[in-house]
DNA sequence: TGGGGTTAT
DNA sequence: ATAACCC
């Protein structure tokens, strides 16, 4: 059972009110906690070999095959099978099959399966709690610090009984149920738990989960143990999650850049670092880039999970050898407009920007160096994205063939290795005259009974607040 | 090395 | 518009 309350004076600070009870005992191990860990309680869910695991669901009698999902000349993910044989994650498809031969492949260059399956990882989340953030297709965080207090208010009511952890303990580190923060945690990989069951019941996947105090914690200790498990972090063992990671740029948020800077810099692993001159770092950063990634570098990581909500761009690309002609230029832009135009009559929105990337040849520099030119869709157009309108298609085609003109002469010869087309600036459609949501919602499809616009009506609540 | 995404400047 | 970051 608890202790009793214990009424002892009033601390200065307003910070904690209810749990006094269940400080950390005088005599206990103080080791560094995460600092500012507050009391968040922060879950990280990223399902295994995402890809692999659509095209399994897709087609059932390669489940036990060595699969892998390829895209141009790379396999980009594959299953554990394919793993147990040697393939990795973006291994050359030459490569892959000379290390397993029976390697089966599946082309995973339209992206639509796993989009679709993304969000439906990610509405299911929501259904749990409305702070939910996806990171790429694969990945959400939940900030789930109201549902652990709402238990754990619950249990103080009820008694204590047992209270056991679901999945691993990073650094199988001793539980202290004296301890506020651990029993948060405790209760936070419950509910991780119950995510991931629910994941798997009603969408048939798998994944990892980490469960800790804040964002830059969870997705670190999340990948502890690997498929299908999951990892709670307590906050003594933060030093070691972190100091464990070889290179800086395995901190999420220190990318190849950065990385590359700080070594010129001296500085090679998180050690270096945390102890790395804050005044040197900012001269060489700027201020904020240096005080954010110093205190990433401690396990410090105040971000909020910002709700996700509908996309905000929609974009379709494609890569190729050469491409070097205007014609063949407004081929593939056609192309890409197509899906696209599919993809946004389906979301229900209209975008008001529309933009044009490309990436040019060049035997140094192998994949940088990509240019982009943008600009507003005419007014007079953009009411037609709500219709299955087919003859978009042309103005949005000359449209992009003049941006594409303001960043190549034509004149000249060229060489282009991609194409992407870009829809952005997503506005709700306008409400009609009479004005009311309810008579918004109601809008049917001609043909279907369903909502004219899927996500539009999805998210409509967020109109209520405009 | 693919085909996406986001935010900051 | 680009550059950085993420998957």
């Amino acid at each position: 059972p608890p202790q009793q309350p214990q009424e002892e004076e009033k601390e200065m600070e307003e910070e904690e009110e209810e749990e006094d009870w269940l400080r950390p005992q005088p005599g206990g191990a103080a080791a560094s906690p995460a600092p500012s860990a507050g009391r968040r309680v922060i879950a990280h869910l990223d399902l295994d070999c995402f890809y692999a695991q659509v095209e399994m669901i897709r087609h059932p009698q390669l489940r036990d095959k060595p699969l892998g999902v390829q895209q141009k000349n790379i396999v980009v993910t594959c299953n554990y099978e394919a793993r147990r044989h040697g393939v990795k994650k973006l291994m050359s498809v030459k490569d892959a099959k000379e290390t397993c031969p029976q390697l089966i492949l599946v082309n995973g260059e339209d992206l639509t399966p796993y989009r679709e399956m993304s969000y439906k990882v990610t509405e299911l989340l929501g259904e749990f709690c409305p702070l939910v953030e996806r990171l790429g297709f694969d990945e959400n965080f939940v900030d789930i610090t109201e549902i652990v207090e709402k238990r754990l208010t619950q249990l103080l009511q009820s008694g204590w009984s047992n209270l056991c952890v679901a999945g691993h303990v990073y650094n199988d580190q001793a539980l202290n149920l004296q301890d506020t923060m651990h029993v948060r945690l405790v209760i936070g990989s419950q509910v991780a738990e119950e995510l991931r069951e629910a994941v798997h019941a009603r969408l048939g996947l798998t994944g990892c989960a980490g469960v800790a105090s804040n964002k830059l914690l969870a997705k670190l200790v999340s990948g502890t143990f690997k498929p299908n498990q999951q990892t709670v972090l307590l906050p003594e063992s933060c030093q070691e999650l972190i100091r464990g990671l070889d290179h800086i740029q395995k901190v999420p948020g220190i990318g190849y850049k950065t990385a590359k800077r700080l070594e010129m810099l001296g500085v090679r692993n998180v050690c270096d670092l945390q102890a790395f001159p804050s005044a040197v770092l900012e001269k060489e950063l700027g201020v904020s880039m240096a005080q954010r990634i110093q205190k990433l570098s401690y396990g410090d990581d105040d971000s909020p999970v910002t709700p996700s909500g509908p996309p905000q761009s929609f974009s379709d690309e494609d890569s190729f050898k050469k491409c070097s002609s205007e014609v063949e230029v407004k081929e593939k832009i056609e192309e890409l407009l197509h899906s696209l135009l599919d993809r946004i009559y389906k979301d229900g929105r209209q975008p008001h920007t529309i933009r044009l990337t490309i990436r040019q040849f060049s035997s140094t520099d192998k994949w940088f160096h990509r240019e982009s030119r943008q600009c507003p869709i005419p007014p007079h157009l953009i009411p037609k994205f709500g219709k299955e309108n087919s003859n978009l298609i042309s103005p949005l085609v000359a449209l992009l063939m003049k941006l594409f003109r303001k960043m190549i002469d034509v004149d000249l010869p060229f060489h282009l290795t991609l194409l992407s087309v870009c829809f952005s600036n997503l506005k709700d459609l306008p409400t009609s005259k009479k004005g009311s949501i309810g008579f918004y919602l109601k809008q049917m499809s001609p043909g279907s009974g369903k909502p004219v616009c899927g996500n539009a009506a999805k998210y409509s609540l967020k109109m209520l607040s405009v």
